[in-house]
DNA sequence: ATTGTGGCCTGCCCGC
DNA sequence: TGCGGGCAGGCCACAA
């Protein structure tokens, strides 16, 4: 699913609109659009506008025009941004590789003919106008140990659900926290204010290294837990059977022998 | 204030 | 072969 590297490939084709005049705004799902606002809300903002930059914040994509509204884009579990035919991914974990058009949600169309949509078949996306940016903690692959140490002390919440959480670091989702905490031997359901010095460093030293290999290799589902990631699946480090449980409300894979 | 839970969306997979 | 139940997870509202 869409997860921070997703959502950065799709930044990436999204840059390829910059520049370009909107000449004509589909909204129309109006379930899609978040934050208060209409679909026709949207083409008031939107219609005869020039995106300037792109910029993302965890799982949210940002365009900016230069001295109107921001375009704010989520795209839930299944969400792809499309850009004049092209997916900003190759494929997405859970989600369907078909082309319904009942699935695009939101397009913009800009002049010369280029196209820009939103094709969400669960509709669990959004877009939205000027989205809250202040509701978002600092992105994940900027985190420092400074911000890692203040977000995690004190708490009581499980470790995954903290790291997951978009309020304290941004762009985390399932797999690449599973993925992460595996990589840490850190036991998801950990009190995430119960980790030591040592134990922290850690945690962010295999963050970074796992953004950057997995981006690599092409997305959040491309981890080396991914493939046991079922009912039954075994540790790949170990052998020893996975557990599978709920933490932080997200159906959970962990290794009992080496993740502690 | 912090943490936990349930519901929403709907395509797809599995078992009968 | 068709059908239905369960499952996937990001996000939000709401409860404790």
């Amino acid at each position: 699913m869409p997860e921070m590297l997703e959502v950065e490939a799709y930044r990436r084709l999204a840059h390829n609109v910059l520049g370009l005049a909107v000449v004509a705004v589909d909204a129309p799902d109006a379930w899609i659009v978040k934050g208060g606002t209409t679909p026709d809300d949207l083409v008031d903002a939107f219609l005869g506008q020039t995106f300037v930059a792109d910029r993302r914040i965890g799982k949210l994509l940002l365009l900016d025009t230069a001295t109107g509204p921001t375009l704010g884009l989520r795209f839930g579990m299944t969400g792809v941004l499309d850009v004049d035919g092209v997916d900003g991914i190759d494929r997405l974990e859970y989600g369907s590789s078909r082309r319904n058009p009942v699935w695009d949600r939101f397009g913009l169309r800009f002049e010369g003919g280029r196209a820009m949509r939103l094709r969400d078949a669960r509709r669990l996306g959004g877009v939205e106008v000027d989205p809250d940016e202040r509701r978002l903690g600092p992105d994940a692959s900027t985190l420092t140990a400074a911000q890692l140490r203040i977000l995690l002390a004190e708490r009581k919440a499980p470790l995954k659900a903290r790291l997951m959480d978009q309020s304290a670091v941004a762009g985390l989702g399932n797999l690449l926290t599973d993925e992460l905490l595996w990589r840490a031997s850190l036991d998801p359901a950990r009190p995430a204010g119960s980790l030591s010095d040592p134990e922290r460093r850690r945690l962010r030293t295999h963050l970074h290294q796992t953004l950057v290999e997995l981006a690599e290799r092409g997305g959040s589902h491309t981890g080396d837990l991914q493939d046991s990631r079922v009912r039954g699946g075994r540790c790949p480090r170990d052998g020893a059977e996975l557990q599978r449980r709920t933490v932080g409300g997200r159906t959970t894979y962990s290794c009992p022998e080496h993740q502690r």
